[in-house]
DNA sequence: ACTCCTCCTTAGCGCCGCTAAGGGAAACTT
DNA sequence: AAGTTTCCCTTAGCGGCGCTAAGGAGGAGT
């Protein structure tokens, strides 16, 4: 197996992920998976932070996020961006605790810049801009977590609570699922919704 | 040391993990703490998991949330509940990833059902009402997520972005902090006035 | 007096992230 | 062509982890 560089550990790093969980996911297993003894990976990297971190990256970048299409109006352009960034999230096995755990690199910062100006366009101040970028990604962070959290704990420990004694929590499972696009979906509106009276005064 | 109990054992867990953060609290270390040797907290704990549960519901817990005062303003009940829950997260090292990987318990759902009811009382319909608290969580686990990353990244590892080239993100960082009380507020008042918006037709 | 149950001990397994030291091949230097 | 340096990997192993196995001390119940 030759060619052995740090962007190749990323990618074998992510697809392990995707077959054996962030606890699975050991430097011996992945080398063992690049046909190599555990401390070559040192090689290329510093740590095992350091592979997580250009993971998470990865995933960042994959979400393909960038500033709004000429003309779209921003609150399409904000759901739009949220609903890419949770795919990508969602897309890797524990992706939102990865991408949580890890310190934010430096290739999307670039598309950041340019996300906010887009924003300081359209009338938000560049506060506003990037508070309004925080709480989104906050929120999607949180959900995602909870969201790949509860199928892998679901998955295994079947225990759920008494139902019993909790009628109103009863009567909203029962109009919907407490996990879901649906979930997702409100909560984003609501932060969009949101937005736009904080906007005007 | 007597009187060893589960209890007992979230607590020193709690104190011991304010001293070495999540990643220095170890069984061993808890142990010793409790002049014990390690397989002894075996007997009350089943897994080191479960000892973590344990400590996100005591931190959930110690939050003090509940329903709103009577005549108090959904509202203004939800941003103190907010606060609390915030603030309780803050007041453990790591607490956010505590409480964000593990398996809500039982002691904090009956609360839940009370919170539920009154905002039915109020003009929600359930789902709404699962599905707002539900978003302010994940916004809230979300925050203080990365608050207390950059508490403790920013702490040993100094290097910060290039920011000659990135104006606008230099613009807001110049107006205020990228973190704290005013950003959380900020999302918190986003998602409160989009939950009135998304409220009435 | 005897058994049982509770709660701790000692010993140790298999794994982890990571370091130390060195080897072989290729690539430069002279 | 010979020597030297650099790159990228190997073998060996350290200290620490979560957790299990097996057993012992001491009080409670009969």
């Amino acid at each position: 197996m030759k060619g052995l560089t740090r962007d190749v550990l990323i990618e074998a790093g992510l697809k392990l992920l995707d077959e054996v969980g962030l606890e699975g996911l050991t430097v011996r297993r992945l080398a063992a998976e690049l046909g190599v003894q555990s401390p070559a990976l040192y090689w290329h990297i510093r740590t095992k932070q350091e592979l997580l971190d250009g993971m998470a990256n990865a995933i960042i970048v994959r979400a393909g996020m960038g500033p709004p299409l000429p003309g779209e109006p921003w609150q399409e352009w904000l759901a739009r961006r949220a609903r890419s960034y949770r795919a990508s999230l969602l897309a890797s096995r524990d992706g939102a605790r990865v991408v949580s755990g890890a310190v934010r690199g430096g290739d999307s910062v670039r598309h950041f810049e340019q996300e906010l100006a887009a924003m300081v366009e359209r009338g938000f101040t560049p506060v506003q801009a990037l508070r309004t970028i925080t709480a989104l990604s906050h929120y999607i962070n949180g959900h995602v977590l909870q969201e790949q959290a509860v199928a892998s704990t679901m998955a295994e420990r079947g225990e759920r609570p008494d139902l019993s004694e909790l009628p109103t929590l009863a009567a909203a499972l029962r109009s919907g699922s407490p996990i879901g696009d649906e979930v997702f979906e409100y909560g984003l509106a609501t932060l969009i919704k949101g937005t736009e009276s904080v906007l005007r005064p």
